[in-house]
RNA sequence: GCGGAUAUGGCGGAAUUGGCAGACGCGCUGGAUUUAGGAUCCAGUAGUUAACAGCUGUGCAGGUUCAAGUCCUGUUAUCCGCACCA
């Protein structure tokens, strides 16, 4: 009984105190908050570790369990980099514009901004509740006039590079939230927010050239370190691809259609062209067309069609030819048909083909619905069969001089032909379109811009920022989807900065999108007036070294921050050409029926009701070990008692702690398989095996019985980041010197991770017959002996030859017999 | 249709490079303790079997190998992303 620690100095097991977080909690977190424990430092000698979590909306309905999972993976990041030494900034803030926040406050009649505030108070406590070492000092909000100045800046510095430019565009309408949407808002075809119907609307629009970064935004994948899926997901958004323009003349008239193609080797088997509906020739050309009425009613149709059932795959093709027109192939002269059909996009490439029925699937149904010419150009399929798309193995026919060519060599060669008779040129093409970015909402930042009758659009002068959002008594928004500052006479009309004349305000607000492109900057100068950021910050502490989020962001937050970034990147604002060096990704936590959790199939889980009968270590824990972290997962009420009852042991080791330093001998190989395991999984984001581990060794602890004074140390160290209170408790009740956060992450040896005496599994013929015990540097010799003493093999070896045996040391023994 | 991922006990999931499948947790069964248990502790828990002997077993069908959850070929199902992108 010697040497036994106990909290009140009896027995062992005698008078510990009962685990409560709810006190120990809160008192640790008052205790962190005082001492300003987890603010980043200001000194630069340290190295510098800056961990990211995307902030939250603060929504009505506070804070939801997918949240805590992101912002505990990189807590725990976060809280070993300090242990490891590291100067870290883990910041948190509010995305807090937005429309459910503008809806809620038309309903109730409450000013957003007033319901912002209530939610980011109810948001804050519950993530402080959380226990997060976020450096509360540098929160920011995208509502706050002194942010938004500086998103506003950014913007007319947009504006000023010729990258914010107007334009009278049919955009995606959602006529649920009466908004225009970008192309990354719509999935599916319905409003990704509210999965109203998105109809196609001509609106007058501020845009962003992301196009303009199609190409940086693309090659730069290669030099960051984000998760497959991501980089996946990224470049085929961004969709490049090569080919090339050619011109196609109409018959009889001055005009020329310019169509994109991949597959200009097959242009002699074009043999006829589709435009979009809406494509601008076809309106000019209105007195040619002999059956316009045929014409206006396809477009009629086309214009009222959906998104969705414009999308909408499987349909039969449909389209109408423009009669009394035809268009000419440039490569041999020959007149061929023009059609319009929606299958067409006048958003991609020209809004205008060049269609080869006999080599692309699309333009073979086509043809064959309405019995245009299929001409072979491709040898190696049966075209009246199946469009022939192969690329590999098809010798070029029927096509001039590239007859005998393979598709790969004729490819070059009619572009350079193209080239050299000015009929065409070499083009690459992308699939991302450029950023729509008004919102005819009032919950956003306004669009610093008047509109002069003289001078145009001019931008507010950099020091009148920030343009404020006026008061106003009506937020509702107009069906003929006119912002609501609209109304506002007084704040609409306005004098030009420029020349002093009457202009009226731009009246269209910014996209949420706008605040989150940038406000992992902000946290790095957040008080800062004269800019957004002081550069020597701004160099210090760039680029993001982790940042946790959502797939769901993948093509929009983090594609337009990507871009946003190195704009300010070419204009010399920011140190580097990307802002975040890793990208990583959770996945979803579902309802314990498996189902998305959503208020309507009413299996929510309420963070606070976890955290008040739990507490918010086992919350914490919970969510890191129920499943792998990049998978969507299920909760489990019974397993977050489980983790509970983990903690409980946890605490109750205090009775086992003896007085005494360093490792046992009996522990030591456990302690540096748990150290070197634990700190491997952490930096995987293995979360589960890393809480597992530390399970196991808790149950080699109470196998042993009793552990020393620096198992203990250590155990508590390797716990600290996930469950931080109560290992700061223990720390504390135990006598430990400081404070636990002030400690050294524990280093293993690699030649203790591995027990003196090991286990080897014996097989015959590759089935486990027995498993014997030989020391780990055993050589075969050796462990063949042992295993020859054995019954176990010598049964399954009489009789027979040995042909072969495998020794793979530390691992199986294998004896081949015949 | 294209691209990506996944498939392992009653459940969530483990298993760096091919090397003892089912770690860890939940649940369940039995026992101890308790006035009580949604507390704690002990034992058991893939299937089959009288068995701590064997045999079978990682969606399905083949293959490579001394050895396959892991590699190869084919196939099915589910999920995610894109979706007439010329």
């Amino acid at each position: 009984m010697k040497g036994f620690f106990t909290y009140n100095s009896g027995g062992v097991s005698m008078h510990i105190k009962e685990y409560n977080p709810r006190e120990i909690e809160k008192k640790w977190q008052n205790i962190w908050e005082e001492k300003g424990t987890f603010r980043a430092s200001s000194d630069k000698s340290k190295p510098k570790f800056y961990a990211l979590v995307e902030f939250p909306y603060p929504s009505g309905d506070g804070l939801h369990v997918g949240h805590p999972r992101s912002y505990t993976a990189l807590d725990i990041i976060a809280r070993k980099r300090r242990l490891e030494g590291y100067n870290v900034l883990y910041p948190i803030g509010w995305d807090a514009f937005g429309l459910p926040t503008e809806n809620f406050a038309i309903k109730n009649k409450i000013h957003p901004r007033i319901v912002t505030e209530r939610n980011v108070a109810r948001f804050r406590n519950q993530l402080k509740s959380l226990g997060f070492s976020f450096d509360w000092s540098r929160e920011v909000n995208t509502t706050d006039p002194n942010y938004y100045r500086w998103t506003q800046w950014i913007f007319l510095k947009l504006f000023e590079h010729g990258l914010a430019y107007k334009a009278e565009i049919p955009i995606n309408w959602c006529t649920e939230c009466k908004v225009g949407l970008a192309n990354e808002e719509v999935v599916n075809g319905v409003c990704e927010r509210c999965g109203g119907e998105v109809i196609r609307k001509v609106k007058s629009q501020w845009m962003l050239k992301i196009t303009e970064y199609a190409e940086k935004l693309l090659n730069d994948l290669d030099t960051v370190d984000y998760i497959e899926k991501v980089k996946v997901q990224q470049r085929n958004w961004i969709g490049r691809s090569e080919g090339a323009e050619v011109e196609f003349r109409i018959a009889g008239q001055d005009i020329i259609i310019k169509v994109f193609t991949t597959r200009p080797d097959t242009l002699f088997g074009a043999t006829y062209m589709v435009l979009s509906p809406e494509h601008p020739v076809v309106s000019q050309l209105k007195d040619k067309i002999t059956n316009w009425d045929q014409v206006e009613k396809y477009r009629e149709e086309a214009m009222k069609k959906s998104d969705f059932e414009r999308t909408e795959i499987s349909k039969e093709k449909t389209g109408v030819p423009l009669m009394g027109l035809m268009a000419v192939n440039p490569v041999n002269n020959k007149e061929i048909p023009i059609w319009i059909s929606d299958y067409v996009l006048m958003s991609y490439g020209t809004g205008a083909i060049m269609a080869v029925p006999a080599h692309d699937t699309r333009d073979w149904e086509f043809a064959k619905k309405f019995g245009l010419p299929i001409v072979e150009v491709v040898k190696g399929g049966d075209v009246e069969k199946e469009a022939y798309t192969d690329i590999e193995s098809g010798v070029m026919v029927n096509s001039g001089f590239l007859d005998g060519l393979q598709v790969k060599e004729a490819i070059p060669r009619i572009i350079d032909w193209l080239e050299e008779q000015g009929l065409g040129r070499r083009k690459v093409n992308y699939k991302l379109r450029d950023w729509v970015f008004s919102r005819q909402r009032y919950w956003g930042e306004p669009i610093p811009l008047v509109e002069c009758e003289k001078c145009g659009w001019v931008p507010i002068p950099e020091d009148q920022l920030p343009l404020t959002l006026p008061e106003v008594e009506n937020y509702m928004t107009t069906d003929t989807g006119e912002s609501p500052l609209a109304n506002i006479p007084e704040w609409v009309n306005t004098t030009c900065p420029k020349c002093g004349g009457p202009a009226k305000r731009e009246t269209d607000t910014m996209p949420q999108w706008a605040g989150s492109s940038w406000y992992f900057l902000r946290y790095i100068d957040p008080h800062n007036d004269k800019a957004f950021a002081d550069m020597e910050e701004l160099k210090y502490w760039l680029p993001v070294d982790w940042y946790n989020g959502g797939m769901e962001h993948t093509t929009l937050h983090l594609l337009y921050s990507r871009f946003w970034h190195k704009f300010l990147y070419d204009i010399g604002c920011v140190p580097t050409p990307e802002p975040y060096k890793k990208r990583t990704s959770h996945g979803m936590i579902l309802g314990e029926n498996n189902e998305k959790m959503s208020k309507s199939r009413g299996n929510v889980i309420n963070p606070d009701d976890i955290v008040e009968e739990f507490g918010a270590d086992t919350f914490r824990v919970y969510e890191m070990f129920l499943g792998a972290f990049d998978q969507a997962i299920p909760w489990s009420q019974q397993g977050v008692r489980g983790c509970r009852r983990f903690l409980e042991r946890v605490w109750r080791l205090q009775e086992l702690v003896a007085d005494e330093e360093g490792y046992s001998p009996e522990l030591e190989t456990a302690m540096h398989k748990a150290i070197k395991k634990v700190s491997e999984d952490f930096e995987r984001m293995k979360f589960n095996t890393a809480i597992a581990t530390l399970m196991s060794l808790v149950n080699d602890f109470y196998d042993a019985g009793r552990i020393t004074r620096g198992e203990f140390r250590t155990f508590l160290i390797l716990l600290n980041p996930a469950a931080p209170h109560i290992t700061e408790e223990l720390w504390e009740i135990l006598g430990f010197e400081g404070m636990l956060n002030e400690q050294k992450w524990p280093q293993w040896d690699e030649e203790k991770t591995v027990e003196d005496m090991i286990e080897i599994a014996v097989q015959v013929n590759g089935r486990v017959r027995d498993v014997i015990k030989v020391p780990k540097d055993a050589d075969q010799q050796a462990v063949k002996d042992v295993a020859m003493e054995s019954e176990n093999i010598t049964k399954f070896i009489e009789g027979k030859k040995i042909v072969k045996e495998i020794y793979v040391p530390g691992k199986i023994f294998n004896i081949v017999v015949k």
